[in-house]
RNA sequence: GCGGGGGUAGCGAAGUGGUCAAACGCGACAGACUCAAGAUCUGUUCCCUUAGUGGGUUCGAGGGUUCGAAUCCCUUCCCCCGCACCA
């Protein structure tokens, strides 16, 4: 921080009053040799530029001083809250350019709000749990604590020098304890709702991270954070959050969620994976058991004819009882070499399936059919009940398996219009159909059947209506340090005993042994050795720590009220805020962190902590950042060190070109050219400021440029309101060039100077440092960064002036009005000739019309949506109206057109009412001949 | 297979019924300045024509609706992303 200031005052001198260009030394270079003239040359380029890094040290410094970003208590503000925050990052120690997109969208939207009266809160953390501190901590042999704070300050040092506009005060850290306690107190909440259990079960483990994995931390079976890495699957025991409790919930509610990108609620539904369907139960023959499965299709459950089971099914040891030895073995060593293998080669698409008998037949209710029961490695145990009802004729999977090996096949459902043969079908036929051999239910529609198969099921005490979600409950323990640690003792006499709120935070202990593989947390004996909280007896401390993706879903609660050291945060301040109005970040977090986040905000509301049930209001995904057409990666070398170009350029350009080169949700492709045009950019609107040769008078170019300045404002406001800041951008250059061109015609001093105000103004939010420089030296007080945004008026936005501007204003006229005419007759060409010799010609273009008066524009709304054919005569008459107090023509021509028969009728009308005369000719060329022969030397208008 | 998003001038990228041959930027070309290069400025940049506020053909392809389509509808091709042996 204090580097930062002391730089500041450095620079603040060789700024001031110096942003405009140098002469180059060029005399100086005459005499010298050739590679010394080279460097001078570039040694006067040098000079040549703005040196908006000094720029902007000289500004950040004295925002910093001035506080005047500091977000306002909202309690007592009167301005209305505006929420924006960014995805908080992990603090890896540098920015890469992801980061600054990231950030330079949220900061000028931050900016932009609250230039637009918002009190806006906009804060920044660091997400500071974490595997590579714990990795550096064993590669290193350093304290992960020290390693992190050490790139916590490095990565706020490189935000701040690229000008964001955070309330620092707000800063957050998840790893620091005054945060992680919050942590730990929501799982204790949790526990008591019953939100937070434990249970023994399949669980994803990852051999390079050393921890088990939630189900949306493995990313097509490998682990997200080593994409090499495949997971494997372990039987543990381990904490869960009962997400599933609110799948419901999370699924009806991505229809709230209207600000978010589709393909987002979409990855979310699919995530959730809801499906309706039935549950039947089932007796198994010569035995008490019964089984359950689940399915979608229960109007094909006459159809079944053998059912699987998945190998992990906890019923197959029961199953196997009083089996032959043989048979036992059989089926252990096929289970056995399926758990073997890996989650991919289980689960990757069109994979040949593979089961085996179990030795036991099960009882279908509706039938009393016998059926074989198989246990097989398509069946997923972590889905439905992990054992499939199999109907071959319907089910192209159950259909290959029953092929392979050798299963009936029976056909329950017929097509319309021909008949199934299960022995000569060559896949399982899936659609609709009726039902066959299914006793009562024959003839019955299928779609149907599903609820009165279903219905019967439910009356004979065999099956119910169930509904299925693929979404699985979220695993939270992790076998690592650097996490919140799991606030639970295990006693020998009381269980598990949660720590009493007064203990919170259990803090993570100083000493662990990094190098000795495992979780470290295990190694500190003062740590894991405890007194149970209950009994006092000795007892053991939980070593687990959390996902760190439970610090991250509800760090947003925590900036509402940062400091509070009594609570999460005030429930009042945090209804002031919340739910986020604008959430930015990486679309990689589609499912986990948004999910994850989701739920939580649903399960503190449900403790009464929140009043929101969602917690982001709009969402914007960015694109990646690409060069040469790949993603930058440090493996492809193609990173661009967003250091290097805020040294070069400064932050404002960096800033400009990242958002003016790509809409944010679009990938954008990173150009050294396009760096330098938005440097070249703001050296023009610096150069606005050069000595101007100005009047105090009017200019003929005053009703142009004032227009231009008012539809600048007008539409640059609309799009950075809409998240569109490249074209809002767009609308900047288009101001900054009509000025930069008045400036040179010596224009309106007054209206020159409120044209470049407003723009600077406009501007700030992208290039904020610059902004306030020329707003300083304009001689405005105070800050452009927290100035009143422009407004425009309607009444000054006078399109015609601005398509006079560059025209001969009478003549032009006069050829619009009549294109006005000639658009009523759809003719093809409409030639003028003037007195002069000069003809001009047009197509006939409804865009000309348009550019006519506003009574044109209620020709068009009077012909909008109807045929012409009906209107005609309607027009006919408007278009003379709108004539009325045009100049008088001497004549107009117009030829024929076959389907224009009209024309007569309007040509006696136009000669009427412009008492000119008006003739009907065959062809073009006639027409012009008899132009000049019957008019010569006067004007005349052809219409062919 | 299911679901989502796209295909616009040499390139990036706006434009979702009418001032659209299509903003803005890059690149390219020409001119000014310069001994020259760079930087800067001006103009041009789909094709033809040009004295032009001219003509022609365009917005993946084909068809349709409309007075009028890059924009709406249908068909089709291609690309990207997510999910996927989900019972």
């Amino acid at each position: 921080m204090a580097a930062t200031k002391k730089a500041a005052a450095e620079t603040d001198e060789k700024v001031s009053g110096k942003v405009e260009k140098k002469t180059s030394g060029k005399a100086a270079t005459k005499a010298a040799g050739k590679t010394a003239v080279a460097d001078a040359h570039a040694e006067s380029r040098q000079r040549e530029r703005l040196d908006l890094k000094a720029v902007a040290l000289k500004w950040q410094a004295r925002w910093q001083k001035d506080a005047i970003f500091r977000t306002e208590d909202p309690l007592t503000s009167k301005k209305k809250t505006y929420y924006c925050l960014e995805m908080f990052p992990y603090p890896s120690g540098y920015l890469h350019m992801g980061h600054v997109r990231n950030y330079s969208l949220g900061d000028v939207y931050a900016r932009f709000k609250r230039m637009n009266g918002f009190n806006v809160l906009y804060p920044m953390g660091y997400d500071s749990f974490g595997l590579p501190a714990e990795n550096a901590a064993i590669k290193h042999r350093k304290d992960p604590h020290e390693w992190t704070e050490r790139n916590i300050h490095g990565i706020k040092t490189q935000q701040q020098l690229m000008g964001l506009s955070y309330d620092w005060s707000r800063k957050l850290a998840t790893s620091h304890p005054d945060y992680y306690k919050w942590n730990q107190w929501f799982f204790l909440k949790l526990l008591e709702k019953g939100l937070a259990y434990k249970r023994k079960g399949a669980v994803n483990w990852c051999p390079d991270c050393n921890t088990v994995l939630a189900n949306e931390q493995v990313v097509d079976g490998k682990c997200w954070r080593h994409p090499e890495t495949e997971v494997e699957s372990r039987d543990l025991e381990q904490w869960y959050f009962k997400i599933t409790q609110y799948a419901d919930e999370l699924l009806a509610d991505t229809e709230k969620l209207t600000g978010w990108p589709e393909r987002v609620r979409t990855m979310q539904r699919n995530w959730i994976g809801r499906s309706e369907g039935t549950i039947i139960t089932f007796k198994v023959k010569s035995s008490d058991l019964t089984l359950e499965t689940f399915t979608t299709r229960p109007d094909t459950a006459f159809g079944i004819t053998y059912t699987v089971i998945a190998a992990e099914h906890p019923a197959i040891e029961r199953l196997l009882e009083g089996l032959p030895k043989q048979k036992r073995e059989e089926v252990r060593k096929f289970i056995k070499e399926t758990k073997k293998r890996s989650v991919i080669d289980r689960t990757a698409e069109g994979k040949e399936k593979n089961g085996v008998f179990l030795g036991r037949w099960a009882i279908n209710p509706l039938t009393g059919e016998e059926f074989p029961l198989w246990v097989a490695d398509y069946a997923l145990a972590e889905y439905g009940t992990g054992m499939v009802m199999a109907v071959p004729a319907h089910d192209q999977r159950d259909f290959e398996f029953a092929k392979k090996y050798g299963l009936p096949i029976k056909v329950v459902i017929s097509p319309d219009a021909y008949t199934l043969n299960p022995e000569k079908m060559a896949r399982a036929y899936a659609e609709d159909g009726v039902l066959v051999n299914s006793g009562e239910f024959d003839g019955t529609k299928n779609q149907e059947a599903m609820d009165l198969i279903t219905a019967k099921l439910e009356k004979m005490g065999a099956g119910r209506k169930a509904v299925n979600y693929k979404l699985r409950d979220w695993l939270v323990s992790r076998q690592r340090y650097w996490g919140t640690p799991i606030p639970v003792v295990y006693c020998g006499k009381c269980g598990t005993v949660p720590v009493p709120e007064k203990d919170l935070p259990v803090k993570l202990p100083e000493g662990a042994d990094f190098q000795a593989g495992g979780n470290p947390l295990t190694t500190v004996k003062g740590f894991v050795d405890v007194q149970c909280p209950r009994c006092g007896k000795p007892a053991r401390r939980e070593t687990d720590t959390m996902d760190t993706f439970v610090d991250s879903s509800w760090y947003f609660l925590r900036y509402c009220d940062p400091h509070d050291a009594k609570q999460p945060f005030d429930k009042e301040a945090a209804g002031k805020f919340m739910p986020v109005d604008q959430y930015i970040g990486g679309i990689e977090h589609a499912v986990l962190h948004l999910l994850y986040a989701r739920f939580f905000t649903k399960a503190l509301r449900d403790l009464g902590l929140v009043d929101v049930d969602e917690p982001f209001t709009r969402l914007l995904t960015l694109g990646m950042v690409t060069k040469d057409g790949a993603k930058m990666s440090k493996s492809l070398g193609n990173v661009v060190d967003p250091g290097a170009i805020i040294d070069k350029y400064g932050p404002d350009t960096a800033r400009l070109f990242i958002l003016f080169a790509a809409l944010p949700e679009k990938e954008l492709e990173w150009s050294d050219q396009g760096v330098e045009a938005s440097y070249r950019f703001l050296c023009k609107v610096a150069g606005l400021l050069d000595d101007v040769d100005a009047t105090s008078g009017q200019t003929k170019h005053d009703a142009y440029v004032r227009s231009k300045l008012h539809t600048a404002i007008k539409r640059a406001t609309d799009e950075f309101d809409s998240f569109r800041f490249s074209v809002a951008i767009q609308h900047l250059m288009e101001l900054a060039n009509t000025l930069a061109s008045y400036k040179e015609q010596r224009p309106n001093r007054a209206l020159y100077y409120e044209a470049v105000d407003a723009l600077l103004l406009l501007l700030s939010p992208v290039a904020p440092h610059l902004s306030e420089e020329l707003w300083e030296r304009r001689g405005h007080e105070g800050y452009a960064s927290v100035a009143a945004w422009p407004t425009h008026d309607d009444k000054l936005i006078d399109e015609k002036a601005e398509a006079a501007y560059q025209a001969v204003e009478s003549l032009k006229a006069d050829i619009r009005t009549v294109l006005a005419l000639a658009k009523i007759g759809q003719p093809k060409r409409i030639t003028l000739f003037l007195a002069d010799g000069w003809k001009y010609s047009f197509a006939g273009r409804m865009k000309e019309l348009l550019a006519e008066t506003s009574d044109a524009k209620a020709v068009i709304a009077a012909l909008m949506g109807s045929p012409l054919k009906q209107h005609g005569q309607e027009l006919m008459k408007l278009v003379p109206a709108i004539m009325k107090d045009r100049s008088k023509l001497p004549a107009i021509l117009l030829t024929k057109h076959e389907e224009q028969a009209q024309y007569a009728a309007f040509a006696d009308d136009l000669a009427k009412e412009f008492g000119c005369a008006v003739s009907i000719e065959d062809a073009e060329k006639s027409a012009e001949q008899k132009a000049k022969q019957s008019f010569p030397g006067k004007p005349a208008i052809l219409v062919a």
